[in-house]
DNA sequence: CTGAATCCACGGAGATACTG
DNA sequence: CAGTATCTCCGTGGATTCAG
C-alpha cells in the first residue's frame, strides 16, 4: 500500500527524463548528428556544404539536426545577410569537446564491429536459418 | 554523365549502412541497451533481477534489448530449465570491453549537461517565449 | 518465470512544394 | 541560398494476452 507499481514507474520515468547521458544518447543516436558534428570538426561549413557533406539527407531533416545542435548550444549558426543569403555553421567549444567522444566511439565501434557482425552471422545461422535474418525488432532500417 | 545525383545518394546510403559507428550509435542510442548494460556491468543477472531494476521497461522491449545484444555478441543468455525456467544474462568480453565507453558517454553527460540545459534555455528563450518549448521536432519525449 | 504473439497509437522521417 | 509548410507512411514502443 502507498508505494504502488505504478508510482514505482512513474518516479524512474522521472529520472529518466532528466537523466544526463539518456539526453546525450538521444541526441548523438540520432542519424544525422553524428555526421553533422563529423563535418563540422573539419571547421566551420555552410549550409549547402553540409548538405553536400550529407548526400543523402533531405533539408528538413538537415534544418532538425542543426537547430537541435544549436539549441543545445553544440554549434552556432551566423547569417550573413548578402544578397543569397549566406548561413556558416560552426561548433562551439562545448561542441568541440564532444568530438574526442565520437571518436571513442568511432573507434570501438571500427575495433569490435567485426566481432559484432561475426557473432551476428553465428546468432541467425543457429536461430532461424529459415528466416528472413532478424526477429520483431532488431531497430535497424528506415 | 552517368555519375548521377541518385547514384550518389545510393552510393552515401550503402556506405553509412555499413558505417561501423552508425550500427553501434543505434545500438546504444535504444532506450534501454544503456541501462541493460549499466545493469550487467556489475555482474550477471536474472531476467526478473533486470525486469526490477529497469522498473519502467515493458516485457516486450526487455526482451526485445537483450536478444539484440546477445545476437551482437554482447552478452550471454543462459537458460537453467528447472521447475520454474530460470534465466541468467551476463556480458561477454566483448559486452565488457564496452563498458568504459559507457561510462565516457555519462561523464561528459555529467560534466556538460548543465551548460546544454542552460543554452536550452536562451534558446527557448530567445526563439519563442510564447512557443511551447521547442520547434518542429526536438526529437525528445515518446 | 520467461517469453512469444497480436493489436494499436503516436510521432518521426521523407518527399514535395512554396517563400524571403 | 536557406529554409518553412504540409502530407503521408510505417516503424517503434507499449499494453494485453497466451504459452512453454
Amino acid at each position: 500500500m502507498g508505494t504502488t507499481n505504478t508510482e514505482a514507474r512513474a518516479a524512474y520515468d522521472a529520472y529518466l527524463a532528466v537523466c544526463p547521458a539518456r539526453h546525450l544518447l538521444d541526441r548523438i543516436g540520432d542519424k544525422w548528428v553524428s555526421l553533422a558534428v563529423n563535418a563540422l570538426a573539419e571547421g566551420p561549413q555552410r549550409y549547402s556544404d553540409l548538405a553536400r557533406r550529407l548526400v543523402s539527407v533531405s533539408q528538413k531533416m538537415l534544418t532538425q539536426t542543426l537547430r537541435n545542435l544549436e539549441r543545445d548550444g553544440l554549434l552556432t549558426r551566423t547569417v550573413t545577410p548578402a544578397v543569397p543569403v549566406r548561413v556558416d555553421y560552426a561548433l562551439t567549444p562545448l561542441g568541440e569537446s564532444l568530438v574526442p567522444l565520437m571518436r571513442a566511439i568511432k573507434t570501438w565501434a571500427e575495433s569490435n564491429m567485426d566481432d559484432v557482425l561475426a557473432a551476428r552471422a553465428r546468432f541467425d545461422a543457429a536461430a532461424g536459418p529459415s528466416a528472413s535474418g532478424s526477429a520483431t525488432g532488431t531497430g535497424r532500417s528506415r
